[in-house]
This record gives structure tokens, sequence and C-alpha cells, in this order.
DNA sequence: TGTACATCAGTGAACGCGCGTTCACTGATGTAC
DNA sequence: TGTACATCAGTGAACGCGCGTTCACTGATGTAC
């Protein structure tokens, strides 16, 4: 009888077989606690959320979830901080294109609508410890990537013009994602959400315009 | 001894004097049952709303909020009635001016930011039955008013074109209410949501015209 | 190569808690006469 | 004006459930010798 054979999880299994034991040391523990956690997020959302479920979704006992990450927050914290490693990682390989503000949104929209279960997590300190180093560390990594592609998409030069430029730039996408994920948006928009956002960028060049006009010439914006 | 005196509610109360009744009958258990809600909504979030603590806070028995309103869905699905008749409200009030989309905008943002505890349910089907009669009615209003402002501010004569400017709108407005009230946006932005909000729209002029440059020829809206 | 031992990842039984729901009830209110 | 009665808003005790946490434990792994 091989190792292989010993280890495999046979939990339905109920025959004559003496009862196959699965290695006590899990081995990669985190890895499956974590994508337990984004699936059951996905699925029911992050309030439903219990480190027995966790535990249930990725085949341990009860307890091992609270042991590996200290309780639920440290679980929102690895996920939070992996979710931004994941965005970043998205967002940056589109930084030097002359287009990289369009495909920063597209890509900030793709990343929130399929890894919703990262995404939801990531913006809610209430969850996660934001103070971590870790989860820290990824998210200014995260911003400064945005705010780089943002200064030069929009040429902003002064400081308060770029921050206020990646306040609007962000406020747009990530309420279309959250407006997106919550089945809010009108359902002519289709399915595809890269589709969806193309047709909000052109409605984006009329709200500016729109604002331009709005805005009272002392409140205009002095440079550019 | 006046009625008054003894429908007081006493609770603490220990001492010689009877003990003091409260009505039976609350009078405006519904308001009250809301308004409970709403605050430990705006204090704890959705997720922690439990009927007891409802309750608690209006000062009535644990089975009152479920025998008044069915279960926790049919609470959920009054305070979303109700926020978008207050949305509805704020914004209509903007019509017709000549600034209406970046007034209606302003609103949209000073709502959310106050009544975080109505904003938060409105957009969540999940937790409220989106298809309640009185809910799609003050929703749909709310939306019209919404429409119409944005095909006022843009020029949007087309029905594609207006659809898709409401969501850009929409989506960035939203955003920022999210962004701002999760605790996301950076701290330079100060502590007033108007003058915050005001900036963003101040960088919305750049993010329309640096999209209408990197959005190719075939892609542009056709019309203006 | 073999043995002894420290480490610590993961277990599982037990606990107390707050929750939603049920249900027989209480008592205020409104209406019929 | 007074009386009888139906209605139903709100009560409170009781229930079973899933949760997070605790803690003595088990057993795989790595290291010292």
């Amino acid at each position: 009888m091989s190792t292989e054979l010993v280890n495999v999880k046979m939990f339905g299994q109920t025959g004559a077989v003496p009862t196959p034991t699965r290695p006590y040391h899990h081995g990669n523990l985190r890895s499956a606690l974590i994508a337990a956690a984004v699936a059951e997020i996905e699925s029911a959302g992050a309030a439903r959320l219990s480190l027995r479920e966790i535990a249930r979704r990725a085949g341990v006992s009860h307890a091992a979830p609270a042991h590996h990450f200290g309780g639920k927050t440290g679980v929102f914290t690895a996920i939070a901080a992996e979710g931004f490693g994941l965005l970043a990682e998205r967002t940056g390989r589109r930084a030097g294109q002359p287009d990289a503000l369009l495909a920063t949104a597209l890509a900030y929209i793709e990343f929130g609508v399929e890894h919703r279960g990262y995404f939801e997590v990531m913006w809610r300190p209430d969850l996660h410890d934001a103070s971590d180093p870790g989860l820290a560390a990824a998210r200014d990594r995260a911003f400064e990537i945005f705010y780089a592609t943002v200064g030069t998409g929009t040429d902003s030069a002064d400081p308060d013009a770029l921050r206020d430029a990646a306040v609007a730039a962000w406020s747009a996408v990530h309420g279309f994602v959250v407006l997106w994920l919550s089945g809010n948006l009108p359902a002519e928009l289709g399915r595809d959400p890269a589709a969806a956002a193309l047709s909000a960028a052109r409605g984006m060049i009329a709200v500016g315009r729109a604002t331009e006009r709005q805005l009272s010439p002392e409140e205009l914006p002095s440079s550019e």
C-alpha cells in the first residue's frame, strides 16, 4: 500500500478499508483557509463569514482558523493584504502605456468584479486590521501605482490637482464596481463589465464637461 | 396622580411607588423601530443588526420587531423605502437650477454621509426585498429625478448617451460616498464632505479630458 | 544511520452567549348596540 | 351615556442553533547528538 493512497482524503468512504488518515499537518493551511474564506465571502458575503464555515470548507477542525490567524480579523487582514497585492499586479502592468489611465481604470473594475471576495474586504477597516505592516505595505504600493497613472494620464503637475483627479477617478471606478456588484446598475448595460465600463467612460466625458460648465469661475481649477 | 406620571417609563425604579406602567400599545412603534434600527446600523453596521438589539433600543419586548415587520428583511425594506424617499426629496429640490447636476451630486453625497444608516441599506438587495411595491416606487422616483437632472445637465438627447452619463455620474458620487464612509479617502481632504466633494468635482474635469484623449476615435461618443 | 527530544500545527470536546422564532397570553382600542 | 365584545398590537417564557473561545491533547517534523 503506497503512502499516496493512505494519505488521500476519503471522507465519504465506509468500506472495509481501514480508515485512511489524511496527514495531521496540512502543509499549506494558510492558503487553503484564505481560499476557503474568499469563496465563502463570494457566495454569502463578508457579514456571514464564520471561522467555523471556513474550517468546514477547508476540511480542517473548527478551531484551526483561529489557531492559525488568531481570529476573524486576522483572516480578513490576510485577505486584504493579498487583495492589494493582486490589484497592484493588475494595475501595475498597464503603467507607461499611452492609454494607461483608461487601461488602469478598466483593470480596477475587472479586478473588483472578478475578485469580489477580496474586493469587499480590502476597503473595510472595520473588518481587517488596517495598521498591519504587511497590509499597509501592499495597500501603499497599490496606491502609488494608481496615483502615478492618474498623474501622467491627466497631466496634473500640481499636487492638489493630482489628488483631486485621483479622488475623482477612484470614486468613479470604485462606485462602478460597487454598484455593479450589488446589482444596482441598469440591466441594459449587459453582463460584460468591461463593455459596460467602456460605456461609462464615454459618459464620463459628458459629465466632465457638464462639471466644467456648472462650476463657477472661482471654483474652477486654475492651471491647465 | 396624573396619567402623565403613571405612563412615564421608569425602568430603573425599585422604590415603594407602585410599578408605573407605560402604555401597553406603543402608539408609533413603526417609526420608533426604524429609528432604532438606523441608529444601530450607524453605530455598528448593517451586518451586526439584530431584531433583539432594535427592540432593546426602542424599549419594547424582543419579539416586537418581528411581530411588526415580519422579520429582519421587513425592517431593512422599510428603511430602504424611507431612505429613497429622503434622497428623492433632497435631490428633487435642486431640479431646474442652472447648476442642477452639480447641486444634485452634492446633495447625493451629503445625503449618503449624513444618513449612512439609510444609505448602507438602500443599495443592498441582499438585505431588503427589492420587489416590495413601496420600495420599488420610492426607488423609481429617486432614479427619475436623477436621470432628468443628468439629462439636462449634460445635454444628452440620445438615450444611450444619457444612460452612459447617468451611470458615470452615479458611479462617481456613489463611489465618493462609499470611500468617504469607509475612511479610505486621503486625510488631506479634510472633514467636510461638501468641500471634499467640490475638490473631487474639480478633479472630474481633468479625468473627463483624459478619458476623451485616451479613448480611440471609434470609441468616442458620436454626438456633441 | 539511528535515537531522543523539543516544537508546534492542528484536534475535538466542552462552555457560555446572543440570536430568531414560536406561541399562549394580556390588555388597550374601536365599534356595535 | 353605558355595556359587551372583537380585534390585534405587543408580551415574555421557552426552544434549538451556530457561533467564538478555551484547553488539554495528539502526532508530525526538525534538530542535536
